[in-house]
DNA sequence: AAACGAGGCGCC
DNA sequence: AAAGGGCGCCTCGTTT
């Protein structure tokens, strides 16, 4: 039976959810509470909020429902994307009182000083214990009543799992090697100066770039860069690396070197070093549902984009090793489950995809069925996708029909929905379906079907792996990134480890399509150093 | 001085 | 080869 978990300054309150007040009790300390039931599933407000301390005090919980999560889910399966999502919100859309907003997320360094959960602003006289029970059975209600309610159902538990993981891989953090990091931006820029002042190599190369152009040139500034270039006789639409890489200019080359290292400087510097890694990890904050279709986000650091040329600087500690797991070829295998395509079914069981498809329409000419089968799910339709995506709906007729559908849905101003339910966010009151608005719209729409497909293929994937990591002593989650998972872990259960994230992916295809011939393999390595991973 | 949009680029 | 989906976050340059 569920549980309901209020907490408060103390400890909280428990309340196994039977439809009666009896039972409650209060406990000290909701750490060694929630400990001692590995079983139950406890439904509290706001993971983000509930789970820390408790984390922090030791215990790891196995399952949860989260109200706040859940309750967007269903706002937003109803077209009410958007609308506050908090509990005392729902509560107050039950009882048609006022609809309290939701209070922006704490910043990370406040959330550090201010320990413990975010106070719920209920009305005065409402029990928080009466109000999540309230909400909660007005959830299950909801769900049974969607069209697909075990599809959805399992997409709020692994909404819910996805929050506990967060909350574990924010505690948790990125194995980071300062000194490996701090050696690799010595390498590329030179030593490090004071605020303001660049770096030897960029020096160097914003002197070549004057050079070339006659006359000294801000290469930080887009407008300085093209009124240079329109002297020079160039005509060039933007300064974008892929433009400049067409134009012939002895600026080009010492620009484009100097675009790369300013970005490392600027977003994965030694000022980053100093604000988001500590203790030899780095700590970005992980937001489950940050993004629309279910991917998460991060707040600070900008964890989800890790350049890869410092990666290097991610390295196991000692002891143990990193099984780099990543879900290769993702979303067009989920296209071929969601469409239930018989050909690109049979080309979604070998271990390479494309491969497949190029060897059967493409004379073997991957690229061209990459470009092709990537264009139809994000709507490219000229350049070089032209031609393959005609092929592509050939062959592939009941997959590429999926797309089409999804995106004319898109253009009329309409509403699609993940493979378990998700659903997209409306269009805005003002929107009107003029031309480049409406082939706007339907590129989202249609990319929404197969991304937030994914994003809920790889959150249960996650939920599996989690699960297991829980009985392999000394393992840990330290990253997620849309469809790779890291795991820190003894050198010895590596191989165990290895083999959990393969079964797990499997067990994830098979709860959320049935037994489809669609695979979804992994590659996976054990490796002391994230750069030696793929 | 702070807020904001645009341009740009890293990741998936 | 070409420029289509989703983000976070930097700098620049203008507006408030």
């Amino acid at each position: 039976m569920p549980v309901l978990v209020v907490p408060d300054a103390e400890g909280g309150r428990l309340l196994p959810f039977s439809g009666s007040t009896v039972g409650e009790r209060s406990v000290d300390s909701l750490a060694t509470a929630l400990a001692e039931d590995p079983v139950t599933r406890w439904v509290w407000s706001d993971t983000a909020a509930a789970y820390p301390p408790v984390l922090a005090a030791g215990t790891r919980v196995a399952r949860c429902h989260d109200l706040a999560l859940t309750e967007a889910l269903l706002l937003g399966y109803d077209g009410r994307w958007g609308e506050p999502a908090s509990v005392a919100a729902a509560w107050a859309r039950l009882r048609g009182l006022p609809v309290p907003a939701d209070q922006p997320p704490a910043e990370a360094d406040e959330r550090l000083t201010l320990f413990g959960p975010a106070p719920v602003r209920l009305p005065a006289g409402a029990d928080p214990m009466q109000v999540a029970a309230a909400v909660y059975a007005d959830q299950l209600d909801r769900i049974a009543a969607t069209e697909q309610p075990a599809r959805f159902g399992l997409l709020v538990a692994a909404e819910s799992a996805g929050a506990l993981a967060a909350v574990e891989l924010t505690a948790a953090g990125l194995p980071w090697r300062s000194d490996v990091h701090a050696a690799a931006l010595e390498r590329l820029l030179g030593p490090r100066t004071s605020a303001g002042v660049p770096p030897q190599r960029l020096a160097e190369l914003s002197a070549r770039i004057g050079a070339a152009f006659g006359r000294r040139v801000n290469p930080d500034s887009p407008a300085d860069v093209l009124g240079a270039f329109s002297a020079a006789g160039h005509t060039v639409e933007s300064t974008r690396s892929w433009v400049l890489r067409k134009v012939d200019h002895p600026a080009v080359p010492p620009l484009l070197e100097y675009k790369k290292l300013a970005r490392i400087l600027a977003a994965n510097g030694w000022v980053w070093q100093e604000r988001w890694v500590r203790g030899g990890r780095f700590r970005p904050e992980y937001v489950p549902g940050g993004v629309v279709s279910g991917r998460w986000a991060t707040r600070g650091g900008g964890g989800l984009q890790l350049p890869k040329v410092l990666r290097g600087a991610v390295c196991a500690e000692p002891g143990r090793v990193l099984v780099v797991a990543d879900a290769g070829q993702l979303e067009p295998r989920l296209l071929a489950a969601l469409s239930r395509d018989e050909a690109m079914t049979a080309a979604a069981e070998a271990d390479d995809l494309y491969a497949a498809i190029a060897s059967r329409s493409f004379a073997g000419d991957r690229a061209r069925a990459k470009i092709g089968l990537l264009g139809a799910m994000y709507g490219q339709v000229g350049g070089g996708a032209a031609t393959p995506l005609a092929v592509l709906r050939e062959r592939y007729p009941v997959a590429l029909h999926l797309l089409e559908e999804a995106a004319r849905i898109g253009e009329r101003g309409g509403l699609v929905r993940s493979h378990l339910g998700r659903t997209c966010p409306p269009v805005p009151e003002d929107w009107a379906p003029w031309d480049a608005a409406a082939r706007s719209r339907g590129r989202f729409t249609r990319n929404f079907v197969v991304q937030a497909t994914a994003a809920e293929w790889a959150l249960v994937w996650l939920a599996l792996v989690r699960t297991g990591l829980a009985t392999v002593d000394g393992a840990e989650l330290v990253s997620f990134v849309h469809d790779e998972i890291v795991v820190q872990a003894p050198v010895e259960s590596g191989a165990a480890i290895t083999e959990l994230t393969r079964q797990s992916a499997d067990r994830a295809g098979r709860l959320l399509f049935g037994a489809t011939g669609v695979r979804f393999p992994l590659d996976v390595a054990a490796v002391s150093c994230y750069a030696d991973a793929g």
